[in-house]
DNA sequence: GTGTAACGGTTTATTTTGTAACTATCAACG
DNA sequence: CGTTGATAGTTACAAAATAAACCGTTACAC
């Protein structure tokens, strides 16, 4: 039994690709809507929750490095959905909000993550009836 | 209610998060000790169950693009732990299977991928506990 | 047969990511 | 003050992933 094992009965494996589904499904949807890569996205997930933030503290919210915030924020930025101002005591820092018309958008993505969760929810809840006994056997 | 958002509630963004953690704690070890990619882990994974499997039946077993699969068979073949042997009847496939040595490294990431899904599992088990109330208000 | 489309696999090019170095600023210590 | 070390953020370069072009081969229609 300890000698055999298969890619599929292997959890990592598993929660890889479970998530790569999920996140690439997501992903196509934000793409198609406003051509936003994934770190765009995130950055305006975080950024809409907490206006004023530093490029820092998105790093730290949303699991990113900080070039990929940098590069995220200046495309943001670019398109006129979001505003960088200084700190007036550390001006290294720089504070970042979204502009309206970039709270417009970000309005709408919360919309699709929200109708996207909830269609998950309904799917995975039917699935679950049919897992049952795996489940508990757990 | 459908207005707000936060990252950390979604479940797509929990779900990379959860398996970066998994796969890359995984990776660490089969790196550290053998030196392989992830792209040569699964090779290595789909390969020693099946042997004498062609490299695109990789690809579809392991989710990996061809261009990845041609690499990691290269990349093995070169550290002399696999060979490749033409087809008699179509002589654009190629059956790939495991040296001895390849063999034998393929038995210890074996044990390898099991110690470490029997030490997540118990921890996940510790951890259903817990979270109990959590699932079964699911 | 001959032409056309499709397939298996590799190689090349383009884009994305991660790593490391750099600039500017601040804080603390002597 | 002046030096040292740390931080915020950008930029430059290396590594990786994705996509596209490619070669040889096979299948099939005509």
């Amino acid at each position: 039994m300890a000698d055999r094992l298969t890619l599929d009965g292997f959890l990592p494996y598993r929660m890889v690709r479970a998530s790569d589904v999920l996140s690439q499904r997501f992903a196509a949807l934000y793409k198609a809507r406003y051509g936003i890569s994934r770190p765009e996205w995130r950055t305006f997930a975080v950024l809409g929750e907490r206006d004023g933030i530093t490029a820092t503290e998105i790093g730290r919210r949303s699991t990113m490095h900080k070039t990929k915030v940098s590069r995220a924020v200046a495309a943001l930025e670019q398109r006129g959905w979001l505003t960088r101002a200084a700190d007036l005591k550390d001006r290294r820092i720089e504070h970042l909000s979204l502009t309206p018309s970039g709270r417009k958008v970000y309005g709408e993505l919360v919309a699709l993550a929200h109708g996207f969760q909830r269609k998950l929810i309904a799917e995975l809840g039917e699935a679950a009836g049919a897992l049952d006994d795996g489940l508990t056997a757990v």
